[in-house]
DNA sequence: TCTAGCCTACTACCATACCAGTCCGCCCGC
DNA sequence: GCGGGCGGACTGGTATGGTAGTAGGCTAGA
């Protein structure tokens, strides 16, 4: 059907797919969260760069599937601000805005601190080996330069303070806002905050809710959530084209968005 | 093609549709997000009651539309936890889980508590008259009855304040949550809250914020939010066919659950 | 009368077909 | 040489077709 296609105006595929993308693989499963995971993985991680056009079709026969499914990601993507689709023009990866980064950690902070204020309240049985568990892990993968695994293991960090105070929703209320945090996270793995830092922050954490300080326990919390994006003015700077040029809508800076 | 479907074995459809859901109007704009806006409304104001079964198909023909937009507004309503799609089964309105209205009110809580805090850190000019003209309008509006044009102010009310710090996506990521909330305040008009109440804790929060003293504007932040669902326990005492039966998966019933 | 199994009518999921709108290159007239 | 209209190939949105899977009614058999 498409043999002659040829590509006579197409904006010009910067970077190829080559295998970046991997075909499915689990048949049992439904299709559609599996083509939304991979996608979401390729964009946060970087693999599809801001910009790059991606459309409906050629995602489907790149995976093997019809269109349906990859439309459905696509949407999914596009609430989570990770694409950016424009009917009967194209979709493309949406670029990264400052802006939303910045609104995504103050909502992700408001949780979180709300989250770490009770679990500091009544300390949950438990909780602390789990911590400590899990920050022993962080410092392997540290000491191994596994980037990919910290970040699971930090994910893993937060959820488990949701978890155990009874709310694991609050967790995955902020999966879809926390994907905007996770991109800048990628970029600035080059050169950013050094990971003892972030062990040393989470043990900080822990020790706190541990010790049923919940301001200290706050403090501790605001002052991580704020670190991880410490370097964003300085990643922006490095990778513009990876950002929205303009600081839209925003009328003035604001002072807590540059700790 | 189903001139002769009859019904045999349907899972009895209780309520009827009848006029209930209006149909499109719009030729203009997209399909989707009008059969979405539709639904979720007629869900969230208990026309279409919990355990209703609502195929895709016979959703498409009501509308006059095809299956295609019916899914993906059918995909977003679960995700706000209004539907239940089970694959080759049915989809189905969720009954109303009582921990989910609570996780949602924690959620809410945290981001509002955070939004009004801004604010009264540094109240920003215009503000003031702003809230005023809604709670004026919030007065008529309960004077005359009108309880859904209530509930449109009260939300442009909590919109403005996360407006007027510039964080109207704080607003946004509460739009899927608050669903869960509004279903309860919607069954709750018949005997909860006197919306005078209301007004006078709108007026607090005003107030405070006004005043420049955030510990002020959090406790009355925190209070409203509470009143809100102060009624809930009774109202799915007089309802238990609209309420998840089991309390699954809550060890301990939370103590600020219970306001 | 009771029960096991086929049968039919449904479901949502996936695939395909059609549509209007958009944009870029080409070509014709100036 | 150059500007403007036009055609075609793309886009996402919608409609429709096909499939596996589920479940309850119905019937055949004990």
């Amino acid at each position: 059907m498409s043999a002659g296609r040829a590509a006579t105006h197409a904006p010009a595929p910067s970077a190829r797919f080559d295998g970046a993308l991997p075909l499915l693989a689990d048949a049992a499963s439904s299709i559609t969260p599996q083509v939304l995971r991979l996608l979401r993985e390729a964009i946060v991680r970087g693999e599809l760069l801001p910009g790059r056009v991606l459309s409906e079709a050629e995602t489907a026969r790149r995976f093997g599937v019809s269109r349906q499914p990859v439309r459905e990601a696509f949407i999914k993507l596009q609430e989570a601000g990770l694409l950016s689709i424009r009917p009967q023009r194209g979709t493309t990866v949406q670029r990264i805005s400052v802006d939303a980064v910045f609104d995504a950690r103050f909502v992700r902070e408001a949780v979180e601190v709300a989250v770490v204020r009770a679990a500091a309240e009544a300390p949950p049985a438990g909780l602390g080996a789990r911590l400590a568990g899990l920050i022993a892990a962080q410092e392997q993968a540290a000491a191994e330069g596994d980037a990919p695994g910290f970040l699971r293991l930090d994910e893993a960090f937060h959820r488990a303070l949701a978890e155990s105070i009874g709310r694991s929703f609050a967790w995955t209320a902020l999966e879809a806002i926390k994907a905007q945090m996770d991109r800048v996270r990628f970029l600035s793995f080059e050169g950013a905050t050094p990971l003892p830092e972030l062990i040393r922050q989470h043990r900080a954490i822990a020790g706190a809710v541990a010790a049923a300080d919940p301001d200290k326990a706050e403090a501790a919390m605001r002052e991580h959530l704020r670190e991880i994006l410490a370097s964003l003015p300085r990643i922006a700077e490095a990778h513009p084209d990876f950002f929205e040029p303009a600081t839209q809508g925003r009328t003035t800076p604001r002072k807590e968005d540059a700790p």
